[in-house]
DNA sequence: TATGAAGTTAGAATAAGTCTAAATTTAGAG
DNA sequence: CTCTAAATTTAGACTTATTCTAACTTCATA
């Protein structure tokens, strides 16, 4: 991690978005099946620990934390696991600190905070900005002609955030 | 560079943004100064060519374009510049692509499209989305009431951008 | 029960970024 | 001027996130 970077925070419940309702192991294994992902205990242990977690973990914590219950995935696995589950659009990618890529299993349209001090990262929900057009619905030909549009999202940095109130 | 990205662009007047007015070297060396930064040649040729373009660059970037001109910085040095400028708030980082810190010196509020297709970053005018908030008068109370706000921006992705269109 | 495609693995390789300790530059005091 | 201390630069070693490689395992199915 850079050392300029906050460091990140544990887990808490979604304090902006409506609870992701926890899908059960054959929920599980059908969304992999269903996307043509052999449901390996490796990829289930992987899917699995992001749908239950809403911090935005980097590969390193959800190693560590697989590792704990189910001590058999390799790093390059969780890798592979993750690309896979990206190319396939059950996960997204996170691109908010520097230097570590995070990942996210709500792959529905939502916006990011970013705490400036502890770098904890929380959901706001889309309706956060009523006023803004729908997530794939956003045109640009006014002021960009040239710039195709295809999804947006909203970053918002500040400070105060929930970890950091319990922290002090 | 991550080999899943898409290659980035080459510099190209700002398409939706007013032109920085050119600083002249007098000018550059009193923000310099006037942040307390000694205005060393290193500092200057990094901070002269973030000045004169519009394509985010890499460090690797730009040490390549001020090697050409002006061959006495070191990769540290270019690190080191660029971490000083940030702390004075000369120059941003931008966090749109994996694995890599890319920099704006548009410190001025605005907004970002990534290109999909070939990578390219550009800037996005902050009327784009004129129902938004000025740039720091966000309000997250209703929705979020424990986060505090500071400052936000709109990623924008999508395809079509004025470099893919030049290539095909 | 053989076969091959898909998946996993440890560890080597790569690449961005940071650190270190020595050398250089500079502003300002004398 | 010239000396000194602080600021800056430097090469290269180091760290760390990620990718690659090539061998090994698993599993569906013929």
């Amino acid at each position: 991690m850079s050392p300029r970077s906050p460091k990140p925070s544990v887990s808490s419940p979604p304090p902006n978005t409506a609870p992701n309702t926890a899908p059960t192991t054959a929920q599980i294994q059908a969304l992999l099946r269903d996307k043509g992902l052999r449901p390996t205990p490796q990829r289930y242990a992987v899917y699995a620990n992001l749908l239950g977690r809403y911090d935005h973990p980097t590969v390193e914590q959800i190693l560590h934390d697989i590792s704990e219950v189910f001590p058999m995935s390799s790093r390059a696995t969780v890798y592979n696991t993750l690309t896979a589950l990206r190319e396939q659009g059950l996960v997204r990618e996170v691109l908010l600190q520097e230097g570590v890529t995070r990942y996210d299993a709500n792959t529905s349209a939502h916006h990011h905070f970013v705490c400036n001090q502890c770098g904890s990262i929380h959901d706001l929900p889309w309706q956060a900005f009523p006023q803004m057009p729908a997530p794939n619905a956003l045109d640009l030909t006014v002021i960009a002609p040239d710039l195709q549009p295809e999804t947006y999202e909203v970053i918002v940095r500040g400070s105060r955030c929930p970890n950091c109130v319990t922290d002090a």
